[in-house]
DNA sequence: CCGTTGGTTAACGGAGTGTTACGACGCCCG
DNA sequence: CGGGCGTCGTAACACTCCGTTAACCAACGG
């Protein structure tokens, strides 16, 4: 059962139970302490997937996972470890993970779970695109396109407009963008997110009001999936 | 808290824990005893996904599966039911389910489970909804509908409709409702209560009256729900 | 250095909200 | 039967708050 590319490990180091049944899968695997060292540490051939535990750290759990989805290449099988009473935090972050796991965990789970989700992705749809209606966002290429055309997008233009449109028809407050789009930490004025809106309103153009505000609640993408 | 489609689950009757975690997490489901029963049952609308309960009977679970899968739409979120000891027939069966799930299960995990599914597969995701006859308020997107046709409100009308159509039948006095709806410690003019009502039952149209004075006291949503 | 990107601030306009005034209706009591 | 009183419906008005917008500043990276 040999593995070409290391599984990724947060924390680092692990806790002895998940480098026993690792070790005993016989995969090969390396902890890292953080987002940096995830990305210093990365070997070559690249990770073949991220195992990250969540039930000691959860806040530099996500961050892990946020970042490790931010990246150039965003499709890592992702697999967190959960506690039971952290699968609430699980409801927000579809976005963040491929699969979880509660701890404590049977060690055939694991396995079972490592493999199907290589095995997901392995023979996987490689097509990451979000669409709706005439956007078209290619997570993989980092690229926007509406009716078509190329929109041109910076770095948090696209963050934001990827999330809202991961989620259609949800009304968040900007507090949850902040926190979700941003980060967790973040602490800055709330009309950041107005600019931000507006700016991707423009580029998008009028025609399309893909956008819309709910006064006094937040914002909104496209229509609830719903109506009629 | 509902689902447009129902979920398929096998077998027919489920056991008590699996249809008490499905009523209380607000799913529709069916139970089908065969892999004919869940092509001749199928509503027009489809399945959301199946549920299959592997530990009882593998070996028509698993046909049940496989069924389901040669299908003419064979990508539904399938998801197994397996006990510990059967991990290891995950192993030559991957394309038959997309996740799975120990037994005995923990309730939220067989919910987090189903809702990350139906967010993996992109199809419709659980909507929070308040529903009273015609009416249908949807939490999540702020959007309230009538009739089938959505309803223009403004943020205060949607709250103080939630508010009563979450309590149906119940009478509020106005205090009550600027205690609970604005605030506990609003301070202002009764009538800003009255002029609302008003609001609102110029928006939903003069056809129904959900909306309804007690004189002296205050007002109540719905139809009282006296026995007789 | 300059250009790009991200974030803040302040002014503006408008939708939303609460108040007031007045008329209509019902109820009690003479 | 008919005032008088309290309650509710309605419309108009004024003000507050919120979102938009533009301009400005800071942090980069070449």
């Amino acid at each position: 059962m040999a593995l070409m590319q290391p599984l990724l490990v947060y924390p680092d180091p692990p806790p002895p139970t998940l480098v026993q049944t690792l070790d005993l899968a016989g995969y090969r695997w390396q902890g890292v302490p953080s987002a940096l060292a995830a990305e210093r540490n990365e070997p070559e051939e690249g990770w073949a997937g991220a195992l990250i535990l969540a039930d000691a750290d959860p806040e530099g759990a996500w961050a892990i996972c946020r970042a490790l989805r931010k990246r150039d290449l965003p499709l890592k099988p992702l697999l967190v470890l959960v506690s039971g009473g952290q699968l609430s935090d699980l409801e927000l972050r579809e976005d963040l993970y491929d699969d979880f796991c509660l701890t404590p965990f049977h060690p055939k789970e694991m396995e079972a779970r490592i493999k199907h989700l290589m095995w997901r992705t392995g023979k996987g749809t490689r097509t990451e695109l979000v669409e709706y209606g005439p956007l078209v966002l290619n997570l993989e290429t980092y690229q926007a396109v509406i009716d078509k055309q190329p929109l041109d997008l910076t770095y948090m233009e696209y963050e934001l407009l990827k999330f809202l449109a991961t989620h259609p028809g949800k009304v968040f407050t900007r507090e949850t963008l902040l926190s979700r789009v941003w980060g967790y930490e973040y602490y800055g004025g709330a009309r950041t997110v107005d600019v931000h809106i507006r700016r991707l309103r423009a580029k998008m153009g009028e025609e399309h009001n893909l956008i819309q505000t709910v006064r006094s609640v937040g914002y909104r993408f496209g229509q609830s999936r719903w109506g009629t």
